[in-house]
DNA sequence: TAAGATACAACGAAGTTCGGACTATTCAAT
DNA sequence: ATTGAATAGTCCGAACTTCGTTGTATCTTA
């Protein structure tokens, strides 16, 4: 198959640039402080898999464990997250959203969810379909 | 038009949350510590945009002029930006690039070059078009 | 020509990242 | 059983970044 022009990555290019600078979300919770671009990652990977470990997230998000436990703890004291040691293995602690960090979670997911949409609206039914289908080979059918 | 289903949004959510944490590209010069974020978008347009204001470049990257103030001086020391006078409004200074912050910018450039050449690649020669024809719509065609 | 708007920079407080050192456990191999 | 090595996490502190406040020229305009 031959390459993609220069026009295309051009295009491409200019696309996403200007894509990044777009979506830039807001916070869920304004007023307060907003979280830490990392402490957002964690809150939302720790929503999808309860009970794993600060390392599981380290590893996940490709920061240091240090880093992460920077992470764990301001998330804790803000009342998001739950730290628990366990049984099977006593040095390890348990990840778990409080009922305040489900929330934020949600509401995170829910701002998201907005964007997709607000994005996918552009399109034409088939449009949707045949999008989605190519970036998910591009995300995911990488070397 | 109907709008997008629950389906189409997730599998949207999941693609770009993999394509973030795939798609996070190595910096240039490499040994050196590397350049902020916001220093590294700031050389981009500047490359772009010879002879601009501080201002200006704050008020693309929606940054507060202060914080740009900081990153110019972080590139002027570094050497990868000039900062001159000019005669026009004597306030004002105008932002280019040093030789090496062209070249700075150059491979950086190129390092996103190389990464849509990658991300294409998973594409047919037609489907490549199509999928720049509609991320294109989804930037640019939103209120 | 004085009052106000502009373009920036200096300073400093608050926060984030991450290497190094340290503790508590668990595992593995005598 | 015992001990030496690996593991899970945390604590500490240095180096950075962000951005509000304050200050300084330099236009602008009434």
């Amino acid at each position: 198959m031959s390459d993609p022009t220069e026009d295309q990555l051009a295009a491409l290019g200019t696309a996403f640039d200007t894509f990044a600078r777009r979506y830039k979300l807001a916070d869920a919770r304004r007023s307060e402080r907003p979280l830490a671009e990392l402490d957002k990652a964690v809150l939302l990977y720790v929503a999808d898999h309860a009970g794993c470990g600060p390392t599981d997230v380290a590893r996940f998000l490709a920061v240091p464990t240090t880093t992460l436990s920077s992470a764990t703890d301001r998330l804790v004291k803000r009342g998001l997250l739950k730290r628990e040691r366990i049984e099977a293995d006593r040095r390890a602690v348990a990840l778990s959203l409080s009922e305040a960090g489900t929330a934020y979670a949600q509401g995170q997911v829910e701002t998201y969810r907005q964007m997709y949409m607000l994005m996918l609206s552009r399109l034409s039914a088939e449009e949707r379909d045949r999008f989605i289908a190519m970036i998910t080979k591009i995300v995911y059918n990488d070397d």
